[in-house]
DNA sequence: CCAAGAGTTTCATTTTCTGAAACTTTAGTT
DNA sequence: AACTAAAGTTTCAGAAAATGAAACTCTTGG
């Protein structure tokens, strides 16, 4: 929730999120609905948004969704912000030798960002991973990020973490992921013990720059019925292999 | 540029905009430079972006980039405003069929924005498409939405076109392009003669929906070395079977 | 060490935003 | 068709935020 004073660009953030999150056209009242907005601000947070193609609005069904220069935007976004251009040939390498789903992500607000996705079967899903968020303290990826943040970022990382329990096996409190933490950065690489879906299982190693700061991640996605964690294990050392070759040329990029 | 009066919401999307155009990280004076806003306008503008997540600041190098949370959003964007994961294996289909590149386009603001491309070759390069913008006036794709817009809607369409010649074969002013769109919406499909890149043909189809309200456009773009027009005018049948598949899918989905 | 330029803060003023309430339109009902 | 409940839109005076010229501080390079 916006408190006052935080600016009306981030109240219109905030409205934008709230419709794309829903994935589908939603109305102005639902909106409002779930909003903390008075209804004659939200209208015109909708109206600016709307004007400036944000948000597309439909006058038949007068629905709201995400609008076109969104992704024009976040064209420019992915070229520039993210890893995923420098890393694709390697993701691409190692997928052809191991087969399997990998994902590449980077850490955003506390919160994994997938910026990348190779299939292990499905060869078109692209998009349909990139962009999308999931939990850091819940995932291999997230946890392998946060464990080799430095003190002060993975602090405040921590802090922005809302614990949710999605299995059994989730770590649901700081102190519980903090242990974990340690014991990730002692070895290097991260599980996902189911922790986050039933029969999910996945590896993770961070993707470290030159000069020793968080980058990203990368991560191998299996099910528990594929593999055991052990076999998960025996290929961090091809992760790490494949996060090394990222880092030089993504050091190289953004270094002096 | 933003006239007074026009509130905070689109002054930070002008920002936003911009820093994104640059296709690369931009210092603080570089972007005052190109901008109508004071310098301490501007610097609040991108202190808000910037902790809003839209624009990420890189302290070491005093640089303003895209940031992650206009990923996420794209994410939401793609998956629901645009035509592209209904259209996907209509795309692929006909792609495995022609062997030659096919792009699906909507039209935003009175531009082309790709939201999907299928390569004839280069099989990696989905991303460096999606989230494109282009002319309408100098693209086959651009002319084949145009020429089936309603009249109200082209005509602001027409409006929002500021003329640039590309190659001597450009269309440069809005009644070469009227007389041209009224041949097209004759025809069916329209042609894209070296207009806008030299040596760079397409032929394109609109997709319209049930209701006959334009939903999209999909085109075959090649080489004046590998096809004719008339080569590319005998596969506009094959393009206007897809679009008609497409068209039937998106319309159930927006359909009541 | 100094100067030029880049980046940041200040503050009185202007402009915009706010939101309760009134109003208009729409969709459903009798 | 008339009624009505809900959805959507507009109003307006007060509250809040944005503005931008100028002053200031921090860098950088000579």
């Amino acid at each position: 929730m916006t408190s006052p004073g935080d600016g009306t660009v981030a109240k219109a953030l905030e409205v934008l999120e709230q419709v794309a999150s829903y994935g589908r056209a939603v109305r102005f009242t639902e909106i409002l609905e779930h909003s903390a907005f008075p209804k004659a601000t939200l209208y015109r947070l909708t109206q600016t948004l709307v004007q400036q193609g944000m948000l597309r609005f439909e006058p038949e069904e007068k629905t709201y969704a995400p609008g076109g220069r969104l992704l024009k935007l976040a064209h420019a976004a992915w070229a520039e912000f993210s890893l995923a251009p420098i890393a694709r040939r390697h993701l691409q390498a190692l997928s052809a030798d191991l087969h399997q789903t990998l994902h590449l992500a980077q850490l955003e607000r506390g919160q994994v960002l997938y910026v990348d996705k190779i299939g292990g079967t499905d060869r078109v899903t692209m998009y349909s991973q990139t962009g999308k968020v999931a939990p850091a303290y819940c995932t291999g990826i997230g946890k392998a990020m946060l464990a080799f943040l430095d003190d002060e970022r993975r602090d405040a990382a921590i802090a922005l973490q809302s614990f949710h329990r999605f299995t059994d096996r989730t770590l649901c409190d700081a102190d519980t992921l903090r242990a974990e933490l340690i014991q990730i950065r002692a070895v290097g690489f991260a599980f996902d013990r189911q922790e986050h879906e039933e029969g999910i299982i996945c590896v993770a190693v961070p993707i470290m720059s030159r000069r020793g700061t968080l980058i990203g991640g990368l991560s191998l996605t299996s099910t528990s019925a594929r593999h055991t964690l052990e076999q998960l294990g025996d290929l961090a050392p091809r992760l790490r292999e494949a996060s090394a070759c990222i880092a030089a040329e993504a050091s190289d990029w953004t270094g002096p």
